[in-house]
DNA sequence: AATTTTAGTTGACAAAGTCAACTTTATTAA
DNA sequence: TTAATAAAGTTGACTTTGTCAACTAAAATT
């Protein structure tokens, strides 16, 4: 195959995996949170306490559209923000038990979306599913070492 | 491994994807149009001739947004609307010359974004990544018919 | 010490997307 | 065959999402 055929394989999954994704976030967007604001919630609840600015490099986003969720979150109770000790310009954010709570939720039902996805897969084609995403990821990280790794 | 830890595998993938697609993406959108944009000239360009209805429910989008677009795309000349015979609530869109210039800018873009994405690969390895991108499709397809399917 | 950079906030704005009401034509069912 | 219903597309009003630049305060650099 030419390499020109390969690229245009590659866009055309990037086209139905832009769909897969899209049908996936939707049935998310049905709670009160967007995508963005659960993607947030996620890095911080993995990363346990982080900083506004880590969120905006791991993210790529405007880091005045991340200060308006970080309020809101913290108005609302789900995350609270403590100043760092090495540098007052920093304030580390972790989740409330009620962020928590709510990520819980928010990961529940991202859960449920995919086991939806994949419930008439037989186990061994789940298997090779779960081998290729893994196989793709690596590839395209080893290629590309910029592109945000560690998930 | 567990069906549990398939399923984050899944959503790790899905979290990594969406990074690629942004970093894919966000360079085309340095052009004057949108993504949903140029998915349009796309979907009018594969189609040759297509109704608004037919891009509706291809990229589920909404009728009143597509509409706006489309509105746009004939008063700068990227599109022709014709009415149909056979159903006078219909109309057939197409590109001009200008819209398959236009398309074929955003698609030459397109293609360039990719081959960067992939060109620090080996040969062996690009085949590899083609051929995963391709099972992964066959098998989500294959268990989710409904996913919009064919591109 | 002066300059530059970084973290975060805020205001103003633009782009993207949603929703419902509406018109016109086609389809379905009584 | 007409009455009700549904589908295609348009439009207005609106919300959400995201961007940009100016700003303050603290840290790092020269």
């Amino acid at each position: 195959m030419s390499l020109e055929k390969k690229i245009v394989q590659i866009r055309s999954f990037n086209r139905f995996y832009t769909d897969v994704l899209g049908l996936v976030n939707n049935n998310l967007l049905d709670s009160e949170y967007s995508l963005a604001e659960a993607r947030i919630l996620y890095e911080i609840f993995t990363a346990r306490t982080v900083s506004a600015s880590d969120i905006i490099s791991k993210l790529s986003m405007d880091k005045g559209y991340l200060s308006r969720i970080l309020k809101k979150f913290e108005r609302s109770g789900l995350i609270i923000r403590k100043a760092s000790k090495e540098d007052a310009r920093v304030y580390l954010l972790s989740l409330t038990d009620q962020g928590k709570s709510v990520f819980d939720t928010l990961n529940h039902a991202s859960y449920q979306q995919i086991s939806r996805l994949v419930s008439n897969m037989a186990e061994q084609q789940l298997d090779e599913l779960v081998k290729y995403m893994h196989e793709i990821t690596r590839l395209l990280q080893k290629a590309n070492k910029h592109i945000t790794g560690s998930h």
